[in-house]
RNA sequence: GGAGAAAUGGCAGAGUGGUCGAUUGCGGCAGUCUUGAAAACUGUUGAACCGUGAGGUUCCUGGGGUUCGAAUCCCUAUUUCUCCGCCA
């Protein structure tokens, strides 16, 4: 959620920005805000004023109680009661006002920084750079939702039964790879400096408004409307909201959390070839790295954080690109957002396995997550996050990728956890 | 699930209708002393909003109510604790 002071100090550069996220309407909600702004103001000076003089009678009438002067404090009685109508008339006013506000700042999106590429799809975004060599496979080779039935390892159709489309169940050494990509990217993370912690996979709806999930993508969610809880679409959604209404101390940070978790998502409109296999699923495992920090350390930690999320690519050898997405392509709630694709070679594709964002303060403005600077100013501090990795797309490239006459090879990182270097 | 008790500032813990945003202790910060540290002593120490400022308003778990006036009384929600029952 963008500041109202910032907002109303910078209007024109918020405008600006708006237009290059696409968002429609800028002009008309950034106005409004503004003027319910004003009136915000001012009805809160008209609500103080009179409390201040019903507070001041309050107190004399105390006294003259005291001094047995009763007749004198029933006079004044009197005239509290007209300010106390007023009081509540003006208290009505700027509740609804304050609400009306905030109805429409959650609508609006996080401004994008200023060197986010222009445009609206997804071809608008920068290639930033291409790692590994594309791998040539046999005659014989084919996607990885024929390998996994080959070697009986992912069954969609079980799932289906079991629940419906795009819940798989893993099985023998699928599952089992699983487990050891899970292992490998926490240890690795800890390794990094991030500690490590097992969330709830259920949040209710004031940490879905903290992270940005609501309202913006009420429709994504699964939500459990007996006890009103989300199913979270990313451990982003409860790691960051520990942070909910806290005040760091300058020492606190940087704080650096990951965190395995299932992930749910709706995907309604999801349709074609492009959710075939892993390619996109309603339940998925993602280990997810999370970041408070400084306002002044949040760019240089968004390039820490992409280059550790690389490492993990390199290390499981596996063909990538990293984009840096154009305004049109950017969630809702980030600043600035670095995309990592790994090449999927039977397929002959890009596969999106990570997100890295900075959201300045967008997150930390919902959660009131502050920390208190040096000088002892209490101020929004920055939150970042970013996928280490989402599994199923780096198993469908790992299973492509890696295939042989043979089997599939596991990539050496990964034998210590897998225990079997070849799945045959 | 049933019965009872409780929720106060970073923590502990006073306060049961009128200068209470809240006694006090611990912790934190600053200073005195010290070569330095510790100890001792002194001071300071919550947040949000309005206002150029002086200052004002709000917040004692959340919401509603009673009252001229509520941390204090009433209703309600939530959470915690104790006892009983059930159970992975």
């Amino acid at each position: 959620m963008l500041q109202l002071s910032y907002i109303q100090d910078n209007t024109e550069d918020v405008l600006k920005r708006l237009a290059i996220k696409n968002f429609k309407d800028a002009e008309r909600i950034i106005n409004s805000v503004i003027e319910l702004d004003n009136n915000r103001k001012a009805a809160q000076r008209q609500a103080d004023d009179t409390k201040a003089e019903a507070n001041a009678l309050a107190k004399q009438i105390g006294e003259m109680m005291k001094s047995g002067k009763k007749d004198d404090a029933e006079v004044l009685k009197a005239k509290t009661a007209e300010l106390k109508l007023n009081e509540k008339q003006f208290d009505e006013t700027l509740k609804n006002i304050e609400a009306e506000i905030y109805k429409l700042l959650v609508t609006v999106p996080n401004l994008p920084n200023l060197t986010v590429p222009v445009g609206k799809t997804p071809e608008d975004n920068e290639v930033v750079n291409q790692h590994g060599a594309i791998p040539v496979l046999h005659a014989a080779a084919t996607p990885h939702w024929e390998l996994t039935t080959k070697y009986d390892l992912i069954d969609f159709e079980l799932g289906v039964k079991l629940t419906g489309a795009g819940f798989p169940v893993y099985k023998g050494k699928g599952a089992k790879l699983q487990r050891a990509l899970i292992n490998y990217f926490l240890d690795k993370a800890t390794a990094a400096g991030y500690n490590e912690v097992q969330v709830p996979i259920l949040v209710n709806a004031d940490s879905g408004y903290g992270t940005g999930q609501l309202p913006d993508k009420e429709g994504q969610m699964y939500h459990c409307q007996v006890d009103d809880l989300y199913l979270i679409p990313t451990a982003e959604v409860p790691i960051t909201n520990m942070y909910r209404e806290v005040i760091l101390k300058e020492s606190d940070l940087p704080i650096k959390n990951c965190g395995y978790t299932p992930c749910f998502r709706r995907e309604a409109g999801s349709y074609g070839k492009d959710v075939r296999g892993l390619n996109r699923l309603h339940q998925f495992d993602k280990v997810e790295i999370v970041q408070i920090v400084a306002p002044e350390n949040s760019y240089k930690t968004l390039e820490i954080m992409r280059e550790f999320v690389c490492s993990l690519l390199q290390e499981l050898e596996l063909p990538y690109r990293t984009l840096k997405l154009c305004g049109g392509d950017m969630s809702f709630g980030s600043a600035l957002t670095y995309d990592l694709e790994v090449w999927s070679t039977a397929q002959a594709r890009w596969l999106e396995v990570s997100s890295v964002s900075n959201f300045e303060t967008f997150q930390t403005n919902r959660l009131k997550c502050r920390y208190k600077d040096a000088n002892g100013k209490t101020q929004l501090a920055h939150s970042l996050n970013g996928s280490a990795l989402a599994l199923p797309r780096i198993v469908a490239s790992l299973l492509e990728n890696n295939q042989t006459e043979e089997g599939i090879k596991i990539p050496k990182a990964l034998v210590p956890y897998t225990g079997f270097d070849m799945i045959n």
